[in-house]
DNA sequence: GTGGTCTAGACCACA
DNA sequence: GTGGTCTAGACCACA
């Protein structure tokens, strides 16, 4: 379920913070469900367990997942979390768009790209 | 001309080195005209010289400027650099847009962000 | 493993850099085979880390080795970085044949040179 | 007669050199003629008269020009100095080769490649 | 004066 | 423990 790329820039925590975020947005995973405990997902990629550890923390803060001491994490409801993450997105893309300006490229090709980029949507 | 963000998590050598980006981009700072000296600029900022010398060290390996060693840094012809950064633009839009998968955001929505974005071009 | 000379006129990074490029070239060290630590290669070779950073960071910029924050640096997949070196030889022999022009020798002479170089090859 | 490359990552001097090098050895300028003198020269190209100085010292060095004090510097018979630069250009044609063997560059591929940079010789 | 290299040593993020 | 960034400061080649 989740794979790491070691020669990824990155840190490992974050392309665990990731990949989970991915499976639950898509419905991968759902509300309630259970993810793997720290220690046997450590196990399974061979790396420490305090690098889990610090991944569902960042989840944990973020809202996507819950913990209860003693039994484990879960898959939280995360309507309020996709609201907030639209602003993330937005502000990301903001910050791009600026950066597009520099290198002099046209609205109309970005536009163009965008909209081929969802060509299945309507 | 530069200004530092010490809260920035970002390293030093990175914000010199995209502020510099961006004055040559916009065309404030023109081909061979010459940068300011490693050690004034390093007095200017009150940091060490050895930052300013990565940053242009980044920026040369870009193609953004040259060295002449005894003389200065110059800004350089950056026809084909803007070229490259292009490529690199639509990189990280790709990136990004696939992240919007995640979060369910609509096609519409966001062609409309980077249309109103550009509201100036037509 | 590394030798240094220290009379040798070029940076000690840069010798650094060439001994490992040679080393898994040769295939001495193989990929994804960790590379000494930065801090206990400064040991061995008793010079300063930031030189040993150095030559490490040119050797993942020409995609030699790759890092791995926190675990250390690993040599990389090289096929891509041999057919590109391939054209940087050619670009040093073609400046090299130029000078030849200037001194007169023949094209015999050098094709011999070049023949007898390799002479276990058929 | 002199072109100098601010971009070029070598010293202004070892451009003068090389350049002054290629026109005694190619018959542009013959045995006995003079130079440009070090102010004229400096002034013609808009550089430091120093470095003009050190080019001259390089060339006088090496046996391509010979000083006289008060009058200037005229090229000197250079067939001693022709067999020497045979001996250098070898060395460094064989630290080259070195280097392909890194690359599996192969024996033919390199001989063609020098057989054809001569195409027009027999 | 200008950039290039290097040392010594600190502090940080990450594993 | 591992790499990444930065400071303070030295010495060198080049102009």
């Amino acid at each position: 379920m989740i794979i790491l790329d070691m020669s990824d820039k990155r840190p490992l925590y974050e392309q665990i913070t990731e990949r989970f975020i991915e499976l639950i947005c898509k419905g991968v995973m759902n509300t309630n469900e259970q993810l793997p405990s720290v220690r046997s997902l450590a196990v399974e990629l061979s790396i420490n367990p305090n690098t889990i550890q610090r991944a569902y923390s960042e989840l944990e803060r973020a809202g996507y997942i819950y913990t209860v001491k003693g039994k484990g994490n879960f898959v939280a409801d995360i309507k309020e979390v996709l609201f907030e993450q639209k602003n993330v997105f937005y502000d990301e893309l903001k910050r791009l768009l600026e950066k597009a300006e520099n290198y002099s490229i046209r609205k109309k090709e970005i536009v163009d790209y965008v909209s081929d980029f969802f060509i299945n949507e309507d």
